[in-house]
DNA sequence: CTGAAAGCGCTTACAG
DNA sequence: CTGAAAGCGCTTACAG
């Protein structure tokens, strides 16, 4: 009976401490003085089950993510983590493995541990597995779920932007052969961003051409597969655009194996802006994926969602394009 | 009062359905069974905050890394995640940025969350902070912090035999001139392999010319300009060993920069295999540091001090080199 | 503006 | 082998 402690001291009843604690309106002003400095006196810390079990709110947020291991979550980990800090809640997390069969198991365990709330930032979210946490009243936010945004708060990310920047790179050194290295087409993201490349290349009047454009995992070595089928291809593009900067890497990798340096045979652009993008030779040029800014904004949203208050900014997040080097202009290409 | 709903259903009192769901022994057979069954049918889950309320017991463990966005640190993070998965164990997890200051807050904010345990899983690990959860009673264990191997629990990590086999694989190759990438001298990780790196040279009666030890900062730009340094000694190394993967990646980029071809012109071993050394170009052969392994011990370390149970493996870990592309025989080198 | 008291959902001596 | 009851440390109507 800590709280109790802190009452005697200060002299009040513990009802009265509380209402310090959480900072409830309409204590007197000398009140919560002296309630704070018994509090700072006997360094006392409120038990967070004993709040959680009486209160219903454990300043415990759920987080998941599609893997750890890829690079591009630490980052969106890291930022969440620290805002989350800054407020004094705490984050339990888990992953998917990419696996939407243990989405449901992760939501349950986040359920399970009464989590405040729940960001699901996964490529993919099943909705069967959401409706758990709407059944138990828990707030959920999603990354990039065009199709679940009208239920669910949503992190929006705009694609075509960033490809359009890619694309006029491209165009402004000279290239008009372009490839593309798309991912499975059942992933959100990959469709979205192939769409979006598309776009920009018709915008610029530039057509399409199938041949020129490779399937790949999303994985390193995924890329370098989809750039042998590239490098197979007669003309062949003297640029490629990959969905992701793995890809990238795969692609950049085919390409030392075939003796094709790039940037001066060939130009490559990733996406993501992953660590790797700047540590692989020569570095990647590539679009930042926002992911500090998703972070913040999954965060405000829950938070929102949490205490009813405060507006959040509802535009789509804008990834951009970050020139690197490994482009140039197409003038060494040899065709075969 | 979910428990008394089942206790109801099951015919019996909370005291032994709580019995149940703690496995205590000495409940009758077909007691246990009934109340499994009404467990079942009304899909009850015990709630976390009321059991840590009152058995001092949160089945959540603290786990503190460095740094997230460290590729070092995403696999044992999943692998320690795994494990507490499997045995209905929550982890929250934080990190220090390398701050030993914010170990201190790290530690803290487990604390005031009651975790049952603590894996300090940083490189570095002040004692000031440890005190805090040995003060609360809570067990904690270290990673590779032989200082204080005798007062906590310490996951140890031998990191002479990885550089033994990484110095006789050049050897065997024909190196004998031989550089090394060291790190700050200040912390654990790269004072300790530099000492094993030292040894094997000494084992192998070689002389270590401390010319052609160049110091960076764990980071890949500090691996460059370590690099550039050993580039201009004069004669220069036929291959290099650095203290980690990153500075090994900087490394790779300085040779490129000097249009020095790895691995004709210059060998190159790493240390961790993160992902990034299969990824580079040339594919970069490293000292596998078992992080899983290291995840692993970690959590066995941490359940037997606080179920008290089981004996735990305390052999050091060993690191083994991995042989990839970045070595090669010392044969093309020109010596200006 | 503040206090007395009930109760959140469990576990744990204690008793039988 | 099982139950009755106290109590973990808070918050929250309710009353004044």
């Amino acid at each position: 009976m800590d709280i109790v402690q802190v009452a005697k001291r200060a002299k009040v009843s513990t009802a009265t401490v509380s209402r310090v604690l959480n900072e409830f309106p309409g204590v007197r002003e000398k009140t919560v003085q002296r309630v704070q400095r018994a509090i700072a006196e006997l360094n006392y810390v409120p038990n967070p089950n004993a709040r959680g079990l009486r209160a219903r709110r454990t300043r415990l947020f759920g987080l998941i993510v599609s893997d750890v291991n890829n690079p591009f979550f630490p980052e969106l980990i890291d930022a969440f983590e620290a805002m989350a800090a800054a407020e004094g809640i705490e984050v339990i997390f888990t992953h998917t493995n990419y696996d939407p069969h243990r989405l449901q198991n992760c939501v349950r365990r986040m359920i399970e541990r009464s989590v405040d709330a729940i960001a699901v930032m996964t490529s993919e979210a099943e909705e069967e597995a959401l409706h758990q946490a709407v059944r138990a009243g828990i707030p959920v936010v999603l990354m990039n779920q065009r199709k679940l945004a009208g239920k669910y708060p949503n992190v929006p990310v705009e694609y075509t932007a960033g490809f359009r920047e890619a694309l006029e790179h491209l165009l402004s050194l000279g290239h008009r052969d372009i490839g593309f290295i798309a991912g499975p087409q059942r992933l959100n993201s990959a469709r979205g961003r192939k769409d979006a490349f598309t776009a920009a290349l018709k915008s610029h009047g530039i057509h399409v051409r199938s041949e020129w454009i490779a399937v790949g995992d999303m994985r390193v070595e995924g890329g370098r597969k989809a750039m042998d089928a590239l490098l197979a291809q007669q003309p062949r593009p003297t640029a490629v655009v990959a969905t992701n900067d793995l890809m990238a890497v795969g692609a950049l990798q085919a390409a030392h194996a075939s003796r094709i340096q790039v940037p001066r045979d060939l130009s490559i652009i990733g996406f993501d802006d992953l660590p790797i993008a700047s540590m692989v030779h020569p570095p990647l040029s590539t679009i930042r994926h926002p992911r500090r800014e998703v972070a913040a904004r999954a965060f405000a949203l829950l938070r929102k969602a949490v205490k009813g208050e405060g507006k959040v900014d509802d535009s789509p997040l804008q990834p951009h394009l970050v020139i690197r080097s490994s482009t140039a202009p197409p003038l060494g290409i040899k065709r075969h």
